[in-house]
Formats: C-alpha cells, structure tokens, sequence
RNA sequence: GCGGGAGUAGCUCAGUUGGUUAGAGCGCCGGCCUGUCACGCCGGAGGCCGCGGGUUCAAGUCCCGUCUCUCGCGCCA
C-alpha cells in the first residue's frame, strides 16, 4: 500500500538535492517479495523478464526504492538501499561487472562479482531496462572515484537484482546521445527524452515557466483560462477547425491566440490577466517556429498606456532572462534599461524590425555621395527615381579582397546581381567602387562611417521597401563572417511605432500591418484627418515588439476600445461597419458598454526557453513535438476516423485530385 | 503552392570509368576478461542499395517517373 506523501519533508533518508523536486514521493512500504532462488540460463531468464535471487533480508523499505539514483553520498556508506531506474550502460569485466543505474535525478554506478547472490542477473540485463537493485553502499576504493558524477564517491554493491521491465533493442539510443535522425527521434520519443540534453531542457522549460509565473502572480496579474474549442476568426493566420456535432456544417476552430478572451476580461473588470496560453494555427513551420501549436505568455492590463505596459513587464522578462541566463553553462549578461527603437530606426539601421543588437553594425544613407558620382550604375539608379536610396554597411576589418569578393559571391547566391564595396588599404579606396566614385568622395563615405584602414564596407541601392530585407542579412552575414557578434550577452529591446496600415500590392488595397485591435496614433482624428492613402500608410500604431538577439520575443499593443474608431480604421481597408460586427461581433458588441482603456503582449515562450537554453531549434525544448510536416509520428496524428464519426459530423471527405490517380 | 539538398546495415558514412560475393566505424548478439566509467580483446549476425519503370551482356552507379525526409521562399492579424 503506497503511501503518498506530497508536500511532505523529505520522503528519503540521507542526503537529497533533489528531493523536494520529486513529484509524488512515498515511504516506507514493505511487502518483501519471496521468491524462488534463481535457476536456468540467461537466455530462460531473460524470457521470464522478471525474478529475484534471496538477499540479505532488508530492514523497512519501499517497494521500490529506498533513495533516488543521484542521492546517495559517503555519507551513506555501510547502509543497505535499494534503488530503481534504468540501466543506462553495463561494463562487464568478467569477473566484476558494473552498471550504471539511472533515473530522473541522477546515475549511481552499481559493482557485482561473482561473490555477489546478484552476480548472474546482473550479467543479463541491457540497456534501458528497468530494474530494481538492493545492496550495500561502500566506498569505492582509491583512485576509482569518478568526479564527474555527484555519487562518484560510492558504489552500489548489489545484493538482489528485479527486472521491472525489459527494453528491445534501442532504435535511439540513451547513452552519449549520438545524433540521430530527427524522424526516429520523434517516433520514439519517449527514449529521445530520456537522454540527457532533451531531459534537461524540458526541465529547464519548467523552471522557466514557473519563474514566469511567479513573477506574473506577484506582480498583481491574475491567471485565467480562456476556452479551447472557439470561433474561426476571418483575420490572421489559417484556423484549426473542428466540426461541430450538432449544428451540420459549422465548426469550431482553436484560438491562435487569446486575443478577444483577453480584451473581454478586461471589458469584464479583471483588471490584470495573465495565462501560459496554448495557441494554434495552421501554418507551415520554421526552425523558430513550430507547427500547430505553441505557448505564449500573454498579458492584458487595463487602464494603462504604453509605457505602463513596458515598465509592467520589462523588469518580467530581464528578471527571467539574468535568472536563467547561466544555464548554457557561461554567464550571460542581460541588456538593462531596453533601447525603445522606432521600427523605422530599426529597418534604416538594421535591416530588420528585429535587429540582432549583439551585432555592433549600424547602416546609413549614404544616397547624396553618390548622386552625381562617377559610379554611374548607382547615380544613374538616383537619377532616374526619388525612391531610391543608397544604404552603406560598414564591415570594421573586413578590408580585404578576398573577404570583399566573398560577400558579393553570398550576395549573388542570394538572387542579387551582386554586392557593391569598397576596401580600404595603404592610403587608397580599392575595388571597383572606389575607383569610379574618386579619392575625395570614398574618404567622405569612410569618414561618415568612422571607418578606417583595413576596414570595407558595402553598398545596397534602390527603392528601401524593397531591398531592407537584403541589407539586413547582409549585415547579419558580415557580423558573422567578422566574428564581430557578441555572443556573451542577450541584447533586449522593444521596437515602438510600428505602422499602422501596409499597403497590400496584390490587392492595391491597404490593410492592417499588425492587427485590427491596435490603437492608431492620434486615434480618430488621425484615421479621419489622413487625406491621401500616403498620409494612411504613414499613420503609426501604439504597437511593439520585445525583441533578442535577431529573434521577436514578445509582440504587443495598447488596444483600439473606441467602436467609432473601430469602425473608422476598418473603414480605411474596405470594410464595413456590418463586416465589423460580423468579424468581431463579441468584441464590438462588448466595447458598446463601457470598455476601459487596455493593452498588453504576448510572449512567445518556446522562443525565450530556446534562446535561454541555447537550443538551435524548438524541438529540442518541446515534449512532444511534430515534424514539419506537421505529423506527429509517435501518436500518428493525423489520423484516419470512422466512417461513423464523419457521418456524425456531417462530414464527407473529398480526396485532393492528385491522390484520386 | 514553389525552389535547393538528401535517401546504401539499427545509426553515421565509403562504394573508382557501369564489371566477381556491396564495405568500414558505432550499435547489437556470442566468447574471453576482477576496477571500469566512451572499458578492452576475439568472433558473429545483420542489406528490396527508398519505390516503379527504362537503357545495357551487366545498374548501388546512367536515364525517366514517383515517394519520403530536410532547408529555404510563400504563409505566419
């Protein structure tokens, strides 16, 4: 009879780190288990998976173990345990043999000789299996003592071996997690999350989102749940969708996120709300980004501005990042007091609206140095179009040919006819570039960028809509190359004044950049005062990004709660005050009775435990994730369904044309 | 939806100009081994060369098709 003992002291004697940490602790139950002394061969016993051989009669101890596999201590030494766990690896000497024995909380290395009643048994298991093993601690003799694991003072000598459970052949193996192939890994999951990295990281995850937590719940938010099964909402990304059973042809769809739960609460009078929230949409993956679903912490406040939501929650993600910014092993410095960058600041002098601030490289116009210039190609470029601009990307060290001319081989391997440079060296501006724009210019464009000998630096023209995106990866790619990313810290900050409308080129239509629920500058009067689709487009939101080294973290905005404004801003992309109530009908009809002014964000979880672990992709800090194409291979979903279940559902399948041949 | 790359032993890979019985390392199985902790030594099993078609006296190798995986683009209010 099992007793469990959650919450209680510590339900193991002696030393235990991670004791408290044990989910369901229990104590001291005794059913002493006779059974008949061993007898026949290996191969028999092995069939058989389970037997014991008679020991020394142990004093009171659990049915299962007595400590954990990472706890026991010189302290111990003398003391009849028993242990469970995995086998994690045998070494077999002949006439002694050892196993390591593994659980959770750490390994224990076990000896058996031949003067051991165990001896035989512990010749036969394999690794992964799961056994129980009595014996005694003692020391382990001099200069076989293993530093590198907590319990490398002791030994485990084994009186009495149980096989618990017996493991095939390994398709993964656990032990000095090889690399192997990601399909297999996701298909036997369960082995994959025994081993040692994936392991840690999902603890880590936990920790990390208990801090979060923590931190959210002190700092006055309280924790809702909003519901599952929701509307399908015409906006955003593409719905999961579930039919519904009785109402024919309708469907229910997971929300992508929280968004209108949130804005509700606040209508509701919440005041603060909070949730780890799960988020789905249908929407093809990249290694940042998972498919299916994924976690956010999301936040709403009410009565707050924008930088009531910053100073709220920029000490939140700071304290969680110095808290865990130790955990890849070398001590991380986390940005205190974030820049507030303009994302048209951020696009100028970055390339990208999250700009990887570990990387000292900043852009700048240099359009006016070359207008009139012998570089005729680019003067010619300035000439022809008041759209287009020169952008200079300083490459401190980089002021050599040889670098020069491999980033513009990078740069055509991009799809671009090439990357335009000069270097500087003995004196002169060298490359092509220089020569035609002339001693007196170059010095004046080395000078704009504080450049000096041995430094180059690179030059993208045309229209800036068009050709940012190039310029930032082309910065990211000379920060590389250079070595000149700071890989010792977490660069933080958040990107502000976001534009309100894009223009949609397909449809030549505006529509919202971020989403229908931000605030715009200036509110009302600045939607009805905006004269031209120019003046729209330059019409910024009270919408940020919290962004970290290159990634978008966290994504947020104080929140549109007029329904006259609602209505205007849908007006501007086309839309109707009736497509209004038909989208967001709930929203609507809550912000006609008293909305306070609200914001808030959503944080993008698995990104901040990936950059806080230091994984390269978030399969490697989720339990249980899909492949990309989005199949989870150890459930089989998607799956096929009954007939049955569809003809419940109203639902008749319609094979795509190609899979009919 | 579009483009790049890859499919040979459980895994990582080699395999010449098309030419005998397709190899190695790791893992697995067996034997030996009393202090290992990536134990060591000896031996063994294990292959629809992704699948289908074609060229050829002969295909892992050349050609066509197809499937799967993977990276990127599109997509991601």
């Amino acid at each position: 009879m099992p007793v469990d003992n959650p919450g209680g002291a510590c339900a193991f004697p002696g030393k235990i780190e991670a004791a408290s940490a044990l989910r369901s602790p229990a104590v001291g139950v005794l059913e002493m288990h006779d059974c008949p002394p061993l007898a026949g061969n290996r191969a028999q016993l092995r069939q058989s998976g389970r037997w014991t051989t008679t020991g020394p009669k142990m004093a009171e101890l659990h049915r299962y173990r007595s400590h954990t596999c990472g706890a026991l201590r010189a302290a111990d030494i003398g003391n009849n345990v028993r242990l469970s766990g995995w086998v994690h690896r045998v070494r077999d000497h002949g006439g002694v043999l050892f196993i390591d024995l593994r659980d959770h909380y750490g390994i224990t290395q076990v000896v058996a000789d031949p003067d051991s009643p165990a001896f035989k048994n512990a010749e036969a298991v394999r690794s992964e299996w799961v056994i129980r093993i009595d014996g005694t601690v003692r020391k382990r003799p001099d200069g076989t003592t293993n530093a590198d694991l907590p319990t490398g003072e002791i030994e485990l000598f084994a009186t009495e071996i149980e096989v618990l459970s017996q493991a095939k052949e390994l398709p993964v193996p656990v032990f000095g997690e090889p690399d192997y192939p990601e399909d297999l890994r996701l298909q036997y999951r369960f082995l994959d999350l025994r081993r040692e990295t994936l392991h840690r990281n999902i603890m880590q995850r936990m920790a990390i989102i208990a801090s979060i937590r923590k931190r959210m719940t002190e700092g006055g938010f309280f924790e809702f749940s909003t519901p599952i099964l929701t509307a399908s909402s015409p906006e955003g990304a593409r719905d999961f969708l579930v039919p519904s059973r009785i109402h024919a042809g309708k469907f229910y769809a997971l929300p992508q996120a929280p968004q209108q739960y949130k804005q509700l609460l606040m209508v509701s009078g919440f005041d603060r709300y909070f949730q780890i929230a799960p988020c789905f949409r249908d929407e093809d993956p990249r290694a940042d980004r998972l498919p299916g679903e994924f976690y956010q912490l999301d936040v709403e406040m009410s009565f707050v501005t924008q930088d009531d939501v910053f100073n709220k929650m920029e000490p939140v993600i700071t304290g969680v990042f110095e808290e865990f910014a130790a955990i890849t092993g070398s001590e991380k410095s986390v940005t205190n007091g974030w820049p507030r960058i303009p994302y048209s600041e951020a696009i100028a002098k970055y390339g990208s609206d999250k700009p990887d601030l570990r990387n000292p490289i900043e852009m700048q116009d240099v359009t006016e140095l070359f207008r009139g210039s012998g570089f005729k190609i680019f003067a010619g470029m300035i000439d022809k179009d008041p759209k287009v601009r020169v952008w200079a990307i300083p490459a401190p060290g980089g002021g050599s040919r040889a670098f020069c001319d491999r980033m513009n081989s990078w740069a055509q391997g991009e799809g671009q006819p090439g990357l335009a440079y000069i270097f500087f060296r003995e004196g002169e501006a060298a490359g092509p570039v220089g020569k035609n724009l002339g001693p007196e210019r170059a010095d004046a464009i080395r000078e704009q960028m504080g450049l000096k000998e041995g430094d180059a630096v690179f030059f993208t023209a045309g229209n800036p809509a068009r050709f940012h995106r190039f310029a930032g990866d082309a910065r990211t790619r000379i920060g590389e190359e250079l070595k000149l990313i700071d890989e010792s810290k977490f660069a933080l900050a958040w990107i502000v004044d976001f534009p309100f409308y894009e223009w949609n080129d397909d449809d030549k239509k505006i529509d919202f950049s971020h989403n229908p629920f931000s605030m715009p500058q200036g509110g009302l009067e600045a939607l009805e005062g905006a004269a031209s689709d120019d003046e729209r487009l330059n019409i910024k939101a009270y919408q940020y990004d919290i962004v970290c080294n290159g990634f978008e973290i966290a994504s947020g905005s104080i929140r549109n709660h007029r329904p006259d404004t609602m209505v205007k801003a849908f007006e501007i992309t086309g839309l109707t005050q009736a497509d209004v109530e038909a989208r967001f009908g709930g929203l609507y009809r809550a912000f006609q009775y008293g909305a306070p002014p609200h914001g808030g964000m959503a944080a993008g979880i698995d990104r901040i435990v990936m950059l806080l672990v230091g994984a390269k992709n978030l399969r490697e800090i989720s339990l249980f994730p899909m492949n990309q194409q989005a199949n989870d291979l150890l459930m089989g979903a998607p799956s096929d369904v009954a007939p049955k279940q569809l003809r419940e559902l109203h639902i008749r399948v319609v094979a795509p044309e190609k899979q009919q041949s």
